[in-house]
Parts: C-alpha cells; sequence; structure tokens
DNA sequence: TGCAAACCATAAC
DNA sequence: GTTATGGTTTGCA
C-alpha cells in the first residue's frame, strides 16, 4: 500500500508518497490541487494508495526533508528513493544528479559525459523527475548557462537557484563511479537571465 | 546569431 | 519492432 500525505508549509503545498520504508514519489506547488495530482500522477496506475491524514514517521520525515531542499538547505542525508522500478539509465541519471550540492550547477552535457548517453537523454530524466526537487533537477541547465527548462515553470526554478546561491566563485570536480563531474558556482546560471 | 543535423533513452503505437 | 518526442549540443554559414 502507498502511503499518500500532504502539508502547507508556509503557504506551499508539499506532497510525498512512501511505500516499504522508502520515497516513491515528492511534489510541490501553490495549490493543494496540484500538489496531489502530480504525486498521482507519478504512482503507477496499478497500485493501491489511500491518503493519510495523519502521517506516518516516514511521511513526515520525508515531507520534511522536501521542504528544506525547497528553502535552499544544504540538506546532506535524505530518507531512502525508491530507485528500483525506475529504468537503469534513468536511476544512473538521477543519482548522478543527487551529487551536485548546493551553491553549484551543472550541465545536461556535463551529466552526459558522466554516465553516459546523450544530453537529450538526460533532460528526458530530468523531466519526469519523481523526486523533484530531492534530486535537485532545478541545478541542471544547458551547456551555455542558460536555463534549459523546468516542470513547475522557469520561475521557479530560478527562484530556487536565488535561494541556494552561495557565492562560490571557481568550478570544481565531484567524483562519481570513476568518473568526474564539473560543476560552476550557482550563479553563473544567474547572470543573463535576461537572456532568453 | 541562427539554423540544421546529430544525439539517445523512453514511452507510445 | 518502429516511431515520435524531448528540460540538448555542436558545427557551419
Amino acid at each position: 500500500m502507498i502511503e499518500v500525505y500532504r502539508q502547507n508549509v508556509g503557504g506551499v503545498w508539499f506532497g510525498v508518497a512512501c511505500a516499504q520504508r522508502k520515497i516513491v514519489a515528492t511534489s510541490f506547488s501553490t495549490s493543494e490541487q496540484s500538489t496531489l495530482s502530480n504525486l498521482l500522477a507519478i504512482i503507477p496506475y496499478n497500485q493501491p494508495f489511500q491518503v493519510l491524514h495523519e502521517p506516518s514517521a516516514l511521511a513526515k520525515d520525508a515531507l520534511m526533508h522536501v521542504k528544506k531542499v525547497f528553502d535552499g538547505d544544504d540538506v546532506n542525508e535524505s530518507p531512502a528513493l525508491a530507485f528500483e522500478a525506475l529504468p537503469a539509465y534513468t536511476q544512473k541519471v538521477l543519482k548522478a544528479t543527487l551529487k551536485v550540492p548546493v551553491g553549484f550547477v551543472t550541465s545536461y552535457g556535463e551529466i552526459a559525459k558522466t554516465v553516459g548517453g546523450g544530453p537529450r537523454a538526460v533532460g528526458n530524466v530530468m523531466a519526469s523527475n519523481p523526486f523533484a526537487p530531492i534530486v535537485p533537477c532545478h541545478r541542471v541547465v544547458k551547456s551555455d548557462f542558460r536555463l534549459g527548462g523546468y516542470g513547475g515553470g522557469l520561475k521557479v526554478k530560478v527562484e530556487f537557484l536565488e535561494r541556494e546561491k552561495r557565492g562560490f566563485t571557481d568550478s570544481k570536480n565531484i567524483r562519481i563511479r570513476g568518473k568526474s563531474l564539473q560543476v560552476f558556482p550557482t550563479e553563473c546560471a544567474l547572470r543573463n537571465l535576461d537572456i532568453v
């Protein structure tokens, strides 16, 4: 049984779906309606679920975690995510994205170089990210630092990045399964927002 | 700058 | 099987 829980915190609706001690899906929106429907759209149609009125310990944990990431906080430990139902390549891309730290962004192409495949395939995975914003797909932009797209609307992506600015000045490399992923200060992506 | 072609995993037929 | 579809990138005029 999949447990669904949603709650309004500080004017924003957050939602989580949990099963087997793991997070199956997360979402957020300004309206309760779309937070819930976004969430249900991710859950496989043939899986039974119930909407909780009192959150389980896991649901509450997960929801608070989503809220922290939303706020731009630097969070190290996340409740377990249910990757196993997803296609292998999708898992690789999401796990790599998970390693992009607060204060930095990377590009679709950089991720593709690290996990294999092509930039467009990476974009496809981002577009269907079940764990936004825990898997920080908002930290992935185009190779020229223009923003690319975002499921919740580009304005939301900008707001995320504004909250995550940390004033870093240098790019750096992150090790992922023996390869390296280059990440750049968030500010790089906020510099030329006027250029569509 | 702008456009065309290459790119590549998924989902949908 | 095959085709269509992107949150892209690169090369070339």
